[in-house]
DNA sequence: ATAATTAGTCAGCATGTCTGACGTAAAATC
DNA sequence: GATTTTACGTCAGACATGCTGACTAATTAT
């Protein structure tokens, strides 16, 4: 792992590399994920941006049960159950026993739902068509690059909770 | 999920810019965000990432003032002022009026907080590095493009209620 | 002297996250 | 059939982080 050394001797660290170059990464990706994520009631209802996300995962993943959304959102069963109770309870989501294993309940989207996730969607889709667009097939491949390496967090250094 | 209008249509989207890729890269930004910024009290204190990000911003910017930092940080003064009242508390940050305008105060780390700030950026900097050299120089350079795009969201494409 | 600027503070509220402890139903195992 | 495990639901309490509004205090500008 100490290929790269201290980031501040050329030698081992070209230009890219550079402590200030990876800190402006950071703010970067901070910034960012404020811009997208950071939108307060864009939903004109009492939803948040957690609710957001579960509506967000379930219409991506159609049928998904409790666990694999828990596993995709890594939040805590119960960070989970006030968002997706208020998702029920507005009759944007429904759940309703497997029949393979009646142990598991099976999310989906109702009309209601998937009408919001798409008039949310549509709603910020000219922004990342923008600057997908402005910034080009290549720079687009390059950030999923690297966007990929620092979500996979090699070995597993920690989930959340995990402190 | 049914009929998407725009996004689908090839001749105006290219296949990066098609809903799929979008979401996913929504995806991959979110997943990467929670890896760089998720991590709970890493730093052995009570401090958390809001008190990690303003030693961060005051460590590259040494004497800044409370406005400038709230105009980085884009928080609320009393936000702001719980977060660095901590760092003061703590001894990590230091606050001394502006012989210019003695109304200004210029903020800066202390010894302690600089050895934390570098401390904290050691242990995630591995990591960055190991990202950004997997995807190489190209990749990062389009990394930087496209989130740059993201976090300048041309003007107010959204106040509070945008519904 | 008065007004504007910069900062600090109090009080209250909303959201989203966490841990811990139980409860329930179905499946798997013995 | 009884026990254990799995998958989910829920109550109770807490913490972190953001917000608004309404002030005070010090300093500078007009």
């Amino acid at each position: 792992m100490s290929d790269v050394k201290s980031a501040a001797s050329p030698s081992a660290s070209p230009l890219y590399l550079r402590d200030e170059e990876l800190k402006e990464g950071v703010e970067l990706l901070f910034r960012a994920f404020l811009e997208i994520f950071g939108q307060r009631e864009e939903m004109g209802e009492v939803l948040g941006r957690a609710h957001r996300r579960a509506l967000y995962i379930i219409a991506r993943h159609p049928g998904i049960n409790v666990a694999g959304l828990l596993g995709i959102l890594k939040i805590t069963k119960q960070s989970l159950a006030r968002v997706l109770n208020d998702l029920l309870a507005h009759g944007y989501v429904e759940r309703r026993a497997s029949v393979r294993d009646g142990r598991m309940r099976q999310l989906s989207l109702t009309s209601k739902g998937a009408a919001l996730e798409n008039a949310l969607w549509e709603a910020q889709r000219p922004h990342l068509v923008q600057a997908f667009k402005e910034a080009g097939p290549d720079a687009v491949a390059g950030f999923r690059r690297v966007l990929s390496g620092l979500a996979e967090r090699a070995a597993g250094t920690k989930s959340p909770g995990t402190a």
